[in-house]
DNA sequence: CTGAAAGCGCTTACAG
DNA sequence: CTGAAAGCGCTTACAG
């Protein structure tokens, strides 16, 4: 079934039958009703493959995410899915497990596609390869999210400077002043933003940064694991984990050392909805995961029509 | 830049440019190097759009979901796309959140995008209609993964009858006779079979089978949590789970009523790797996600074929 | 081993 | 308001 034979058992041309397809204006009603009625009677569906081509538009966007298995990128995933299929866009996934060379086949398999435009929260070490994604960009409208590679490119993340400082004076608030840090993965943007925010609040409240209270990990549950250990060794009592796999590592090792709960307070960036079975009180932001999807394909929207004014939208959190 | 290009630059025809792309045979080897190196140098893509409009093939397949925010499926999302990907397929993502409406949207979405086919684990009640699944799998190759809605569908699903039974008996033999059954949205075919093997076990055993051990939940952690203070009233202390969320509802309930640990002896079908943080000893299968989702892509290759010998496929656990 | 030409199923100026 | 015809960027018999 195709759009000439709806035109045929409609008596009309394939012309029309395209305007009816696409809501066109110039229609008359009584053709119009007559075009809908062999669809129906039909049930065809217009190929999109052939309506790309010719009008060499693409409702399908590409989306790839580097761990999709942790739930702050399912989350993310999750909510572009339903954005997008929203204005009806399809949405193509990859998953690049962190691994650059995954992540360009993906993107050349998007390319290839003519997808409308990827979306890409892109694996570490990405910063390392600039000139890779000029190149990239230059072929097809690309958004960064979430994590950032250098701030010429088009990017939507949460701002992050901010809010950590402010969540690491909750812990300031409550009388702490030695407050040890989990950094994540520095060559992800977001372990270094965090990192920079604990040197800047220590600053601020005149407390001496000291090296031994910061603990290098990768944002693994397992770093955060081994981490654990080294910090029970400490006296400190005040925390903030870089991210969420981390924090899990972080109470895994608590539970197996019969920690009190309440021995250490605890900032995070965010963590699952499962952290409340083991502990209460662990202070994180809520995540607008819905704004961040929406508004990268927003940009996406911008940079295809190469109307971007600025290239970084940072969304504010509290 | 198109074939056109490529094939001009090379001193060549278009139909030798797309016989290199293809690899295909018949190319004398100096040409074929001279095209590819016209590739190269061009940073060509082909364009898969029109080459799929023309050979009338697909390589994207569609994958839908209902709830990419539980583990268990976002497993089986980063199964296909890896396994997937590694066929140089793509995988288009829909997420229907159970709902039965979202998900004929996007297998609209999908038909018209003229997907390979659609590998799809339905929404609850789906099984009450049958007739637009059959609607649909007459005009593109439809495989049923996880969830059966009846046996005349190809389907690729876990062996959940013996599997259940099993983990059962694990309760039985360590001296259980009261057993309390969580069952699941009993409207989804997995929560309707686990529920016949808590019957047929007991029956097997010789236990009578109580009304009032069985507790009707829908698959999701707030039920879990809701019926687990029914069971604290009772007298039981062994349990089967239907599944990873309501364990994780049950255990969040156990939490707050500070149950100790090993109050309860439970089983379940699967759980997410986080329970090892609050609970060691839940007895669960270790799930061949991948298997899953390498088969469901080999019987779709066999339906868009007509060519699949068996409609349902059965992985069996241990 | 190579190429001219028709065709895939749509859209879109253009003409009326 | 409607339609004939060209075109989107490929593939694929067919002929040589």
């Amino acid at each position: 079934m195709k759009i000439g034979d709806i035109a045929r058992l409609a008596g009309v041309s394939t012309t029309t039958v395209s305007r009816v397809l696409n809501n066109s204006k110039n229609v008359k009603e009584e053709t119009r009703i007559k075009v809908n009625n062999v669809i129906k009677e039909q049930n065809y569906y217009p190929n999109m493959i052939a309506r790309n081509l010719s009008s060499n538009k693409n409702d399908t966007i590409g989306l790839i995410v580097p761990d999709i298995k942790n739930t702050y990128f399912s989350k993310i995933v999750n909510n572009m899915v339903t954005n997008a299929g929203k204005k009806n866009l399809n949405v193509v996934l990859g998953c690049s497990n962190e691994d650059f060379e995954i992540q360009k086949k993906y993107i050349e398999l998007f390319i290839k596609q003519r997808v409308k435009g990827i979306i890409i929260a892109v694996t570490k070490n990405s910063y390392n390869e600039l000139e890779f994604f000029e190149n990239i960009s230059s072929k097809i409208p690309v958004v960064f999210i979430e994590r950032k590679i250098n701030s010429n490119f088009p990017t939507v993340c949460f701002e992050n400077i901010n809010s950590t400082i402010k969540s690491i004076e909750k812990l300031i608030e409550k009388g702490h002043k030695k407050i040890a840090f989990l950094a994540g993965d520095l060559s992800i943007s977001t372990a270094r933003e965090r990192l920079e925010a604990y040197k800047r609040v220590l600053k601020k409240y005149n407390i001496k940064y000291d090296e031994k209270l910061v603990f290098y990990g990768d944002f693994s549950m397992e770093s955060g694991y081994i981490l654990a250990k080294e910090i029970f060794k400490t006296n400190v009592s005040a925390i903030y984990i870089s991210n969420n796999l981390m924090l899990l590592g972080f109470l895994k090792a608590l539970k197996e050392y019969k920690k009190n709960e309440d021995e250490y307070l605890i900032s995070t960036f965010e963590h699952d909805e499962i952290v409340y079975f083991i502990n209460q009180d662990i202070n994180s932001y809520k995540i607008p995961f819905s704004e961040l999807t929406k508004k990268s394909m927003d940009l996406l929207e911008e940079v295809s029509n190469k109307e971007n004014k600025k290239n970084l939208v940072e969304i504010e959190l509290d």
